[in-house]
DNA sequence: ACAATTAGGAACCAATTGGTACAAAACAAA
DNA sequence: TTTGTTTTGTACCAATTGGTTCCTAATTGT
């Protein structure tokens, strides 16, 4: 009917996930969310509205994808038992040794704008509880360990959620800190 | 020798704390600042150089009031054994149910700055070391418990000082959670 | 009293902010 | 090919940004 638009929707939106989960909302201005999301202002514009509406596609987005690949590791049964896919999600995402850590985009974003901003407080706590749900499962698949009673479980997953979070407030200090089996270890009975 | 200044410098820094720990850095603007400091331009920038400066000092000021007394908290015998301290430290500063909670400025900050300014980097991981160190030396005065080995306690603090940061972050969405004795009940082993 | 020195405050500034207007271009349907 | 519709890029905009200038007021040492 008409022209159609030259850009990928899902590569334009991953690029500003990618800026704005390395800067932040405010830190980040037009120019260089334009242009890591390869586009003029007029398709921006015309596709997203604002710059607060592409944020919220960008953590829509990642909630698509990184969250999406977490819980699927979470609950993948081939990557071995429950805890050792906690293990495998911590060294995966949490701690790298960058030079300029952007941490989890979750944690970012709920951390900047959770108490001003209604949508994106809603959209990170519906993915940290995603992520916390995730891990109760996880917590049940543990043959050969003591199954939890119901309640149990399901504070020790909300301290894995809660220490996640905080250990990628952490990393972004710099502070690389490499004894995560150690310490998530500890919390899952489970000797180093 | 020469005119005196007005405001009382440490009222000025506080006020700086407070807005920059509710609004974060890039989102207070000057005039808020002002305001919030109770001086003018021409004093503030006399007085603190730049915005960035003046974040310092109010980063400089939580650590000395609000961190400090954390740490006197958690390290007053009168107030209980070390469990009880900690549990005191959660119930204390996290977690409330303001509209609008402002976390822990420490998280804030390394949250926010971390990755782009030494400075802040440096400062934040200094606070949440000491944070960590005092959880530490609480969970040294535990009696009647058993006595962790020297690593397996550093692991404990580790844990509860990133549950800590991850807790003030999950608060920021307002989801309260008001299981927090029962979560850190199951860390210390110590039924609720 | 007076000089020296510093605080305070308003006017001002260049640069950047997010956002808009609009015309040219590219496509689909007829 | 013509017509209608939508994208794209550029020029533009008002408002706000952090920061500076500079003059006046206030205080102390002599």
């Amino acid at each position: 009917m008409a022209r159609p638009r030259e850009f990928d929707m899902d590569t334009a939106v991953d690029g500003a996930m990618q800026i704005f989960w390395r800067l932040g909302y405010s830190a980040t201005n037009l120019p260089d969310l334009l242009h890591a999301m390869g586009l003029s202002r007029g398709s921006f514009y015309k596709a997203f509205g604002d710059k607060h509406s592409a944020y919220l596609a960008a953590l829509d987005h990642y909630d698509r994808t990184c969250m999406g690949s977490a819980v699927a590791l979470l609950s993948d049964r081939s990557k071995g038992d429950g805890a050792e896919r906690i293990l495998k999600l911590f060294e995966q995402t949490g701690c790298g040794e960058d030079a300029a850590p952007r941490g989890c985009f979750v944690c970012n974003a709920m951390v900047e704008l959770g108490p001003h901003d209604e949508s994106v407080a809603k959209r990170t706590a519906a993915m940290s509880n995603r992520l916390q749900t995730a891990i109760f499962d996880a917590l049940g698949d543990m043959p050969g360990r003591r199954m939890d009673d119901f309640a149990s479980r399901h504070r020790k997953a909300a301290i894995i959620a809660r220490l996640y979070l905080g250990a990628q407030a952490m990393s972004k200090t710099g502070n690389a800190d490499a004894d995560w089996k150690n310490l998530l270890g500890e919390l899952l009975d489970r000797p180093a």
